[in-house]
DNA sequence: AAAAAAATAAGGGTTAACCCTTATTTTTTG
DNA sequence: CAAAAAATAAGGGTTAACCCTTATTTTTTT
């Protein structure tokens, strides 16, 4: 039954993680599971361009990691068609990294405060062409979808980006083309959309939270 | 010479991180230097009673965890004159937080981001008698002093504390039993001593990035 | 082509954050 | 005990964020 068993000395891995304790973690266990490690790095840029030039099966990702990170290296990669299958390794629990994540060719999203069982199950899913999801962040997206019941629009999402990088309405409204009261109209309907309480500087601070700044 | 080698075997340490893998790989590495690591925990409640019930030489404590957090844990141990000799093993360069712990008797203050031999060198320093913190919060605490040349003082801090919990002066005030004007003093003087930009919001801004909010 | 959804824009109002100045009281320090 | 530093408070002004309403244009869907 050699096609039910899997080939895990063929399953051609990268893993990049800034903090070296948990890359040679990683590392080490996955190498005990059976799965060959061809590339350990500590940075997005390293990565990307490795990946570009080997083309592994598999590449487990950390996300906040310097000159490039980890979801710039996913949007990059599949923009290009790589077919590497991308794990982002994270401890990132926000639902809105996720989503922005899901949507582009995403197989398999862990935290690191998940356990290595985890792993484990999340490599043997996305080495047989499955996509493993931890139900840590599962959980926090259904959290969100709640009060998150209406998606936001495109504008809406392009605002939002711009307010965590703390511009002003008027800032937005010259970078966007538009009037500032019309960036002003977009943030009443973010807010309601996200049914956020009646604060000051409240998208400012729940874009802080949940968008990672460069 | 037996006075001058370091007993490691009598060294106990205690490894305290909320990522299973970090943790693993740092006890596997700490082991593999030949000291004692007599306990392992993903939180720091069951980090702190365990270092009062069984205090150990030393202790590796990550800062994010469940139930409360590394900061918390040495501060308790501090207040208590309990002698195990505690080192931050953790993702946050921010200077505000080694400045807080500094004055807690900590003896270690790394970051994840930085190499192995900077923990073992850490350890060997601890394990001594000495206190080693890392290059790379060092710098980072350098380069806030040149704009933040006057220290705050008891007050600015406490409100600083509420405004990163995103109270408005008006409620600071009840908090603090102090009128909303003196408040709005403090603001102004705190963001004069940071010598932050004329921006809206910029205090909450800033207040966010640089403390840990529950 | 009509209906629905999204984006655009404006007028008008409230509030909190920030700025500047002045001034009194309390605490710390030489 | 003076002098310096910190904390307290108030008046008065500007601005950006947010709220509500109405309305036109553009895009998408049926």
């Amino acid at each position: 039954m050699k096609n039910c068993a899997l080939d895990k000395n063929s399953m051609t891995i990268l893993i990049a993680d800034d903090h070296p304790l948990t890359l040679y973690g990683t590392q080490a266990f996955v190498t005990s599971l059976g799965y060959k490690v061809v590339h350990i790095c500590t940075d997005g840029q390293e990565a990307f361009e490795w990946i570009v030039m080997h083309q592994p099966k598999m590449a487990i990702l950390d996300i906040s990691m310097p000159q490039m990170d980890g979801l710039e290296v996913l949007e990059k990669l599949h923009q290009r068609g790589i077919s590497t299958r991308i794990i982002l390794f994270t401890m990132h629990k926000e639902a809105t990294i996720y989503k922005r994540a899901k949507n582009m060719g995403l197989s398999g999203y862990l935290l690191k405060e998940g356990s290595e069982d985890e792993l484990k199950l999340c490599l043997e899913t996305v080495a047989q062409g499955g996509k493993y999801m931890s139900k840590l962040i599962l959980k926090e997206v259904n959290k969100h979808q709640t009060s998150e019941s209406e998606e936001l629009t495109f504008a809406e999402k392009k605002v939002l980006e711009l307010i965590a990088q703390q511009k002003t309405s008027k800032q937005i409204g010259d970078l966007l083309f538009i009037s500032e009261k019309t960036v002003e109209k977009h943030r009443s309907n973010i807010i309601q959309k996200l049914n956020l309480p009646k604060e000051k500087n409240i998208l400012l601070h729940w874009a802080m939270k949940h968008f990672i700044d460069k």
